[in-house]
DNA sequence: TTCATCAAGTCATCTGATGACTTGATGAAT
DNA sequence: ATTCATCAAGTCATCAGATGACTTGATGAA
């Protein structure tokens, strides 16, 4: 059933002063009411005031300013947005998550240092197998290696939303299914680092999206169950 | 010059708490100390406290529950995550939503629509050039149309992660640069619709990649000055 | 014209109080 | 022995009042 909504004010009053926000009704820079005066508006105490003020603070849209005022930093809500990308779906994760290792590989394979190759080499052969330490501690092993292929690209941003992926996506699989995904192996992964330090962008690539193929074949086919 | 550091209570309250979650001390799902024990933890005020707690909620770390308590929600610290992206630099920025353009495009070419295409058509004929209505409806238009192959990829953590790139990029293009990128062409733009229209992947991709490629060097050039 | 001083306005923080809700314990009824 | 209504303690939600810290524009003297 769909659940009782139980709002809170300090929710509700957020998404008032949000709206004022993107809205536009209260321009970028410019400064908006006092706490007295939100609390006429809000109809709310001044400690909820404070609290709905504090989030948007946090989410980057207001900015506060001790004996002057409150005044908007930013009209455009990026805080909703990794939230709405961890509700869009296992396969939308994974397939963003992809996008991001292919690209990286490529990357990879033009900009590699010697520390980058010799990493990932480590993390390769630290890499095992499933029976090692448990299949969680497998996969951190996986994550590693893949993640020091992301490092190499020299990314930073690629290697942000790497991290953010990873974790979005070992939560919703713990939360959704339980079925085992295909245990990539090792000779795919060698394959990646070998086009790498070939500086084969085309190579790396393809042996990226090799890899990937045979999981993403089986998570096709656990959603749809 | 550094400026001078002038922190507040509230945001000093958040980061001690935050650790606290991230660093695992306070486990998922457990609940954590009530209002008055984080008074005395923190020596602050429950009003600070109820302010710090309510950031977390807000970037989904925490849970109140009333009458119950609050509850460690996640231990991933995501709320950041986009922070540190806008701050990769514009190189960074870009390169990761070309990984996006890329493969979105690629998956296009499997599934797009009959409406999908329509779309991208109208949208590129309505792209026209730079001299009609200024460069930032230009921009815009521009813009609307590599959305609509994001759209088509029917991806919706590309879609979001895409709006937030290109929010990002052109907050960040205003701020550093104000050099010209060069004017993609629009036979470049068509043939990414050909190419999906005819379900070629690779077309697809190569047709972003050439579009993509003197638009990064110029970029290259612009930021090694 | 310049600059120190000041007062008003604003956010930051603390304290106390009351209401709403949850949860486990209690005890009566079956 | 089990079930279930009741209750009390614990916890968050919200309000109200007060004081401190800081900013900013006005004021007035040099």
């Amino acid at each position: 059933m769909q659940p009782a909504t139980r709002t809170n004010l300090t929710d509700s009053a957020t998404s008032s002063l949000r709206a004022e926000i993107v809205s536009g009704r209260w321009g970028v820079g410019e400064r908006i009411p006092n706490e007295a005066a939100l609390t006429d508006l809000l109809s709310v105490s001044r400690g909820t005031v404070r609290e709905a003020v504090r989030v948007l603070v946090s989410q980057g849209l207001l900015d506060t300013r001790q004996g002057s005022g409150t005044y908007v930093r930013s009209a455009v809500d990026t805080s909703a947005a990794l939230d709405r990308v961890k509700r869009s779906g296992l396969r939308d994760q994974w397939e963003a998550r992809a996008a991001l290792d292919l690209e990286a590989a490529r990357l990879a394979a033009f900009r590699h240092t010697p520390a980058d190759l010799e990493r990932m080499r480590q993390l390769l052969a630290e890499r095992g197998t499933v029976a090692d330490g448990g299949s969680d501690a497998f996969i951190r092993r996986d994550l590693a290696f893949h993640k020091s292929v992301v490092a190499a690209s020299g990314n930073r941003a690629m290697m942000e939303l790497y991290d953010f992926f990873t974790a979005a996506i070992t939560e919703t699989i713990h939360a959704t299914i339980d079925g085992d995904l295909p245990e990539p192996d090792h000779r795919a992964h060698a394959a990646i680092v070998d086009a790498i330090a070939a500086s084969d962008p085309e190579r790396a690539v393809a042996a990226v999206r090799a890899f990937m193929a045979p999981v993403l074949a089986q998570l096709e086919r656990l959603l749809s169950q």
